[in-house]
RNA sequence: GGGUGCUUAGCUCAGUGGUAGAGCGUCUCGUUUACACCGAGAAUGUCGGGGGUUCGAAACCCUCAGCGCCCACCA
């Protein structure tokens, strides 16, 4: 083992043996046997998506950041290194790339782009994430190794079929989301709603005494009007009810209905009812039996009106049907611009069309009830609690779930029609009959994605990973993806797994912002790079900074500042442990005797009992930011600006077994406490400091109740004020830091040890001396011999604000004892040390004062 | 339209009833033998506005204003 540590910390020079180690060692892999419980988590995969998004380290950070813990808690934590879950963003980014290659999915068939895409991916190196991307090699990228994303896993056939089987599969006519670009289907989650500036108009259908004006927004869908719907209670309609009216244009008569759907106060009280193209007027079009009129073609052309309308673009229809219209004089009104709510393309932002079409659905009502309740009733706990309404919301009033995506990639739909029409799903194992045409759609990306808590564990069959780990424990995702990813996985989780919820808490964090609060795109280019900041300050830096970010459900900015702060962190842990080892700090033997310890001693003990039990309690409520917050400032305020600074006096001097073996214990339990957040750092300076073979598979600390220390901790705070206030009076006088004073304390007998460790951090020089000038700080007295007379004016200065701010909180307090009210309600601690601080100001006050005197008459 | 969250130091954010905090930035000083990716010291806030509850409010309630996010089949 390396038990030195190099002069200066350079994060790439530990980073990618680490790597090696822990590969060849097998902690990434699924460690099997435990007598322990076990503890399952639930990682999504490492993401091949083939850029890494900021968001993606953050699931990662914090996901492993829990592993860890949890391992070292001695719980069996797997790790999943599966590679499901091509989502969304792994279509896009690999359309992309080989659009830069001149390639788009168009010009070539499924099979090659497939092919393409894995092409890609191998010569990529593929994934991106800062563990998997140093695997390299190690990582087998052949197309068999993802047989998950490519091929239609036994999974996803299987839980189709069982779906299918139990009538929660159907394939429908319906009006869908229908993106005219992508030509595909889109779900309701795929839509972007945004206001958008449209036009309001209202047109007069019909002739001589049948005549009736409705309201729209999409004029040129008239063409395809099958009825005219108005509120059945609608006094200004009754005589119409059931007539039939002239369609303009179409010159076609089209029945006049009566429908609650219709709400009286819009517009005119009158809509038209456009069945094929729109799904409101669909439902009135089913319930009285209205004809289906289809009037545009899947590019968002109209077609097949039978008008001259025909072969025109949607939009331009628009503008043209209006305009023909109002030269027959029947607008009515319009208002222009009119800001309506209009869906888009989440992926390119195209205008949908709603559109009838035949589409495979998931019948949700009953795998969404069942996810309800699983939180509901408290199996499945949502973290933060408040994002648990969002939850319900969605949940509660879902709509059947369109699965079918007229995509390239992706499973194919497991459905294969026969020659006469016949239909028949084929299972895992099955043959479809010869003759039969498999459907060209493929499924929802996270249809599959659903599955990932079993699928990966290699379900459908009852494998021991199964029974092991199932139901998982946590999962860690951003907010964001609640209704994508994590809704479905419970839908799915319940229905395959007989009722049992894929995990017991879902830890939602917030998502990645820029510096300035604002959400990151890549139209406004503020993204930042993951991989460019590991690079440049260490991954331990990014992590550090993203898991200190981490508050529970809330967003959080990231600039290079913040990762720059981290990795000076790192630095100053780097030095402070070189330092420490240079001076001898060790874990050999037992920690001595609590109560035989000096007090600097007892009190970084105590600091660090607190420390570890704070941070161990808020890392299992996943507040990730206070955790890290309370590991920073134990480690760089407690230890190494004062702990350090105090014991080096003692190191100095050779007195120091207890302080080098007390030293290597908080080392050691720190980098513990920190190895989740830190991973590498931690363990290059832990291994070097003990000789222990990894800090992946220690114990985590556990917290010493025995070594919280009252006393120790009020001495120790006794000796930082007088330290800061000679460090002030140094600093006011314009004394050089290393100019050596001769001085002499008049302390208390509990501080008189105390007396070197402060003179050698204050760099004064003990002994008899003719004093000058003197610092008074409580019942501690420090006398100078400056060889040069003070600069009395500085020095007022500082004892008259001292004065002042002595004066304020005597009076506060004071104000506070004079109130009855307070006396009469306030609880007794409160009181005693309200007076306990009246008291401790005015005998400040009174010093001050005579410090202030004796300046003036020295 | 319905939810929901936010508004605290120049910036980004902690802080769920008892004298306002952190990181970064700013100013002054300093090459003290772990660290200039450092050390010491300093400055900085009517805690969005207005009411209320309370002995006491940044925190709890009401209200107004601004910003954000999610959801949404009003043509």
């Amino acid at each position: 083992m390396d038990r030195e540590l190099a002069s200066s910390f350079v994060p790439a020079d530990i980073e990618a043996p680490l790597y090696e180690k822990w590969i060849a060692a097998g902690y990434f892999t699924a460690q099997a046997s435990s007598s322990k419980p076990p503890y399952t988590i639930v990682i999504p995969p490492p993401n091949v998506t083939g850029s890494l998004h900021i968001g993606h380290a953050l699931d990662h950070t914090l996901q492993d950041t829990l592993i860890r813990m949890k391992r070292m808690k001695g719980f069996e934590a797997l790790w999943l290194p599966g590679m499901d879950h091509a989502g969304i963003a792994t279509q896009n980014v690999v359309e992309k790339q080989l659009a830069t290659q001149g390639i788009t999915r168009h010009d070539v068939g499924r099979e090659a782009f497939v092919e393409k895409v894995w092409q890609w991916k191998r010569e990529s190196g593929g994934v991106i994430l800062d563990q998997m991307r140093r695997l390299g090699d190690s990582v087998d990228w052949s197309r068999e190794a993802f047989t998950m994303d490519a091929g239609l896993s036994t999974a996803v056939l299987t839980i189709f079929k069982k779906l299918y089987d139990q009538g929660l599969i159907y394939r429908a006519e319906r009006i869908i989301n229908w993106c005219p670009r992508c030509l595909t289907a889109l779900s309701d989650i795929e839509v972007e709603h945004s206001d958008d500036a449209g036009e309001f108009v209202q047109v007069r259908y019909g002739e001589g005494d049948i005549q009736i004006t409705v309201a729209t927004t999409r004029a040129e869908t008239m063409l395809g009007d099958g009825a005219v719907a108005v509120h059945p209670d609608d006094a200004r309609y009754q005589h119409l009810i059931g007539k039939e009216v002239l369609l303009p244009l179409a010159n076609r008569y089209i029945p006049i209905i009566a429908d609650e759907l219709v709400e009286m106060e819009f517009g005119t009280g009158a809509v038209k009812v456009t069945a094929a193209h729109d799904p409101n007027d669909f439902e009135m079009a089913m319930r009285h039996n209205i004809a289906l009129v289809v009037i545009m073609n899947e590019h968002g052309v109209m077609a097949g009106s039978g008008t001259r309308f025909d072969g025109m673009d949607r939009f331009d229809a628009r503008t043209a049907v209006v305009e023909a219209l109002r030269a027959e004089g029947r607008i009515m009104d319009e208002k222009r611009p009119y800001i309506h709510a209009v869906g888009h393309c989440s992926r390119c932002e195209t205008t949908l069309e709603p559109r009838l079409s035949k589409q495979w659905f998931v019948k949700t009502a009953p795998l969404a009830k069942a996810a309800g309740d699983a939180v509901r009733d408290g199996r499945v706990k949502i973290e933060p609690t408040e994002l648990a309404p969002r939850y319900f919301d969605w949940i509660d009033n879902m709509h059947d779930w369109c699965i079918s995506r007229q995509l390239w990639w992706g499973h194919r739909i497991p459905v294969w029609y026969g020659p006469n029409d016949e239909v028949i799903v084929v299972g895992p194992g099955e043959v479809a009959p010869a003759g039969y045409v498999q459907d060209p759609d493929v499924l929802d990306t996270w249809f599959s994605s659903a599955l990932w808590p079993f699928s990966t564990l290699g379900w459908p069959a009852q494998s021991e990973d199964l029974k092991r780990f199932y139901p998982t424990s946590v999962l860690v995702t951003g907010y964001d993806i609640l209704f994508f990813w994590v809704a479905r996985m419970m839908m799915f989780g319940l229905f395959a797994m007989d009722g049992v919820a894929p995990f017991h808490t879902i830890a939602l964090h917030g998502l990645v912002r820029d510096q300035f609060g604002k959400k990151m795109s890549k139209s406004k280019g503020n993204t930042v790079d993951p991989i460019e900041f590991m690079d440049k300050y260490g991954a331990d830096a990014l992590r550090f900074t993203l898991a200190r970010g981490a508050n529970p459900g809330k967003d959080q900015a990231l600039a290079e500042d913040w990762i720059g702060g981290s990795r000076n962190f790192a630095t100053k842990l780097w030095n402070a442990t070189r330092f420490a080892m240079m001076n001898g700090a060790n874990i050999e033997g037992d920690l001595p005797d609590f109560a035989t310890l000096n007090a600097i001693d007892k009190w970084i003990l105590s600091r660090l009992a607190q420390t570890v039990a704070e941070v161990d309690s808020l890392l299992e409520d996943y507040e990730f930011a206070r955790a890290c917050e309370l590991m920073y400032h134990f480690a760089w305020d407690d230890l190494c600006d004062w702990y350090l600074e105090l014991s080096k006096e003692r190191f100095s001097s050779g007195d120091c077994a207890d302080t080098k073996r007390v030293l290597g214990f908080v080392l050691d339990q720190l980098f513990r406490l920190m190895h989740p957040v830190m991973p590498f750092i931690t363990e290059t300076m832990w291994t070097a400091l003990t000789g222990g073979e990894s800090l992946v598979t220690a114990q985590w600390p556990v917290a010493h109740a025995d070594h919280v220390d009252k006393i120790s901790e009020n001495l120790i705070g006794e000796l930082q004020e007088i330290i800061s206030e000679v460090r002030r009076f140094r600093n006011d006088q314009g004394i050089k830091s290393s100019q050596k004073i001769p001085a002499r304390f008049l302390a208390p007998a509990h501080i008189v040890d105390y007396v070197p460790a402060m003179a050698f951090v204050l760099r004064l020089e003990l002994g008899e001396i003719t004093p000058s000038a003197n610092c008074e700080i409580g019942k501690s007295k420090v006398e100078f011999d400056l060889t040069s007379a003070i600069d009395l004016v500085a020095e007022r200065a500082r004892l008259e604000k001292d004065l002042a701010n002595a004066h304020k909180d005597m009076q506060t307090a004071q104000i506070k004892l004079d109130n009855q009210g307070f006396m009469a309600k306030a609880p007794e601690t409160v009181v005693v040390e309200i007076r306990e601080r009246l008291a401790k100001t005015s005998s400040d006050i009174e010093q001050i004062t005579a410090q202030l005197s004796k300046l003036l008459t020295p």
